[in-house]
RNA sequence: GGCGGGGUGGGUGAGUGGCUAAUACCAGCAGACUGUAAAUCUGCCGCCGAGAGGCUUCGUAGGUUCGAAUCCUACCCCCGCCA
């Protein structure tokens, strides 16, 4: 494929779903130097799970490895326990050794699915840190000042507003930095949010005579809540662990003026695809929802398989856009006692109440009769209108439903 | 060491003796509509109770009062400022 690909890879990898690059020069130049470059890329093991957020930077190192760079993954055992200053960090409790490692695994199951393997080296934080004494700490401490870390945004604004700031998150950009120099990291990648910690990274590396890493920044994806950063505090995040079908509504349910957004970031939609696409929005010669499918079609893929995406549209389809029951339902056995034998049959009547928490279809009685009240709930295709049943209502099969999701299929105990 | 601010329902955050199961916003749930689990609109949103109503909740424990999230006491926790 010869030099074209080249250039228009370097196009790719230098624009597309990315916001800075520091030095943008100079990135250009290890590129060309022909070396094979060394990636950094780190993470906490406190919190396993990865959502979509994360990928977008994932999928930049994907970039970066096919055209033969190396990546070493670095796990934050150490700053894991000290926690990324983003706002109103809690003291997190210290996580043993052997939680460590689990999460560590959970996170490189799934960070694999994205990163290729073979191209990354993993080493960990402890293996340099665990040997820190206090006067490495001290030595390390002493190079930078606080108007230094008053930079941050973060911490500037928290200090001008008299909010706290624990010292040990002067420390986490410090032990970051320190983790390019043993590394001697070529680049160092992270959304915006990370600009700073990145940038400390530079300046120590440059301290002790290394050339300084370049600092490759990704947008921060915003969540299926439209307004926010996704992030699993927020709940606004999806897993790339998710099932399938779980994985598509998801995406069908961010707002449209996300769509194109996640489109650049997620999918390798050609860019000129990108444009029709964005060019049918606006002159509203499409309908949003159909792009939204593709979209959701695209990131099942990625992370399950076509056929799962096919079927997740196919369950979509059925289960939200013409409300017809799902393929499986869970089942609810109920004894004989409540097919009318024994106290129920003295009403003639099923308690729906009762059966809503039992089905787990609601937490609280009052929840379920306020579903109930609301005409959330109906039992094969007809809304119920009381919390009394009769009993012929319901027989082995029936298939109760609340609001679009929720339905539980009754059968009777063996 | 001194001074001050604060701990309220999943979150933010009102409320300074009864009208407060507790304003508002966000999130969540449901219904309608639809072009999707988008948007919009409407309703709901502690628990128990068929209902009337009852019970539990505003850091913890006591107390004052006919009555407290609101007053008092002690304790716990968080934060800022000045040294």
């Amino acid at each position: 494929m010869g030099e074209t690909t080249a250039v228009e890879d370097y196009g790719r990898l230098l624009r597309r779903g990315v916001v800075e690059i520091i030095v943008e020069e100079e990135l250009v130049k290890l590129l060309e130097s022909g070396r094979k470059l060394r990636l950094k890329q780190g993470f906490d093991p406190s919190r396993p799970d990865i959502h979509l957020g994360h990928v977008v930077g994932l999928r930049k190192l994907r970039q970066f490895q096919e055209l033969g760079h190396q990546l070493i993954l670095i796990v934050g055992d150490w700053t894991a326990q000290i926690g990324d200053p983003s706002g109103e960090s809690a003291t997190r409790p210290m996580l043993s050794a052997e939680e460590v490692r689990a999460n560590a695994e959970t996170y490189m199951k799934q960070f694999f699915k994205v990163v290729d393997q073979e191209k990354t080296k993993v080493v960990w934080q402890s293996e340099w840190f665990g040997k820190f004494t206090l006067a490495d700490v001290i030595a390390l401490t002493s190079k930078f000042t606080v108007a230094q870390m008053l930079q941050r945004d973060d911490f500037a604004k928290r200090y001008a507003l008299g909010r706290p700031i624990a010292i040990t998150e002067f420390l986490y950009p410090l032990l970051q930095a320190y983790d390019s120099v043993v590394i001697e990291a070529d680049v160092e990648f992270g959304g915006t949010d990370q600009k700073f910690n990145c940038l400390v990274g530079r300046e120590l590396q440059q301290m002790v005579g290394q050339p300084p890493q370049q600092v490759f920044l990704m947008p921060l994806l915003v969540g299926t809540d439209g307004s926010q950063k996704m992030s699993k505090s927020l709940e606004n995040y999806i897993a790339v662990d998710e099932p399938p079908s779980e994985m598509y509504g998801k995406v069908m349910s961010i707002p449209d003026d996300l769509m194109m957004d996640y489109f650049e970031l997620l999918t390798d939609v050609p860019d000129k695809e990108l444009e029709e696409f964005r060019a049918e929005l606006d002159s509203q010669s499409v309908n949003p929802m159909v792009l939204k499918k593709r979209l959701a079609r695209e990131i099942v893929a990625e992370f399950h398989d076509e056929q799962a995406a096919n079927e997740a549209e196919v369950a979509f389809e059925r289960q939200v856009q013409r409300r017809e029951l799902p393929e499986e339902i869970p089942a609810l056995r109920v004894g004989d006692a409540w097919w009318g034998r024994d106290e129920t049959a003295i009403e003639r009547s099923w308690d729906l109440v009762y059966l809503l928490c039992e089905a787990k279809l609601s937490k609280s009685r009052s929840e379920a009769k306020r579903l109930i009240a609301q005409g959330a709930v109906e039992i094969d295709g007809k809304k119920v209108t009381g919390d009394r049943v009769p009993l012929e209502e319901i027989h082995d099969g029936s298939v109760i439903r609340v609001g679009k999701r929720r339905f539980v299929k009754i059968g009777k105990a063996d």
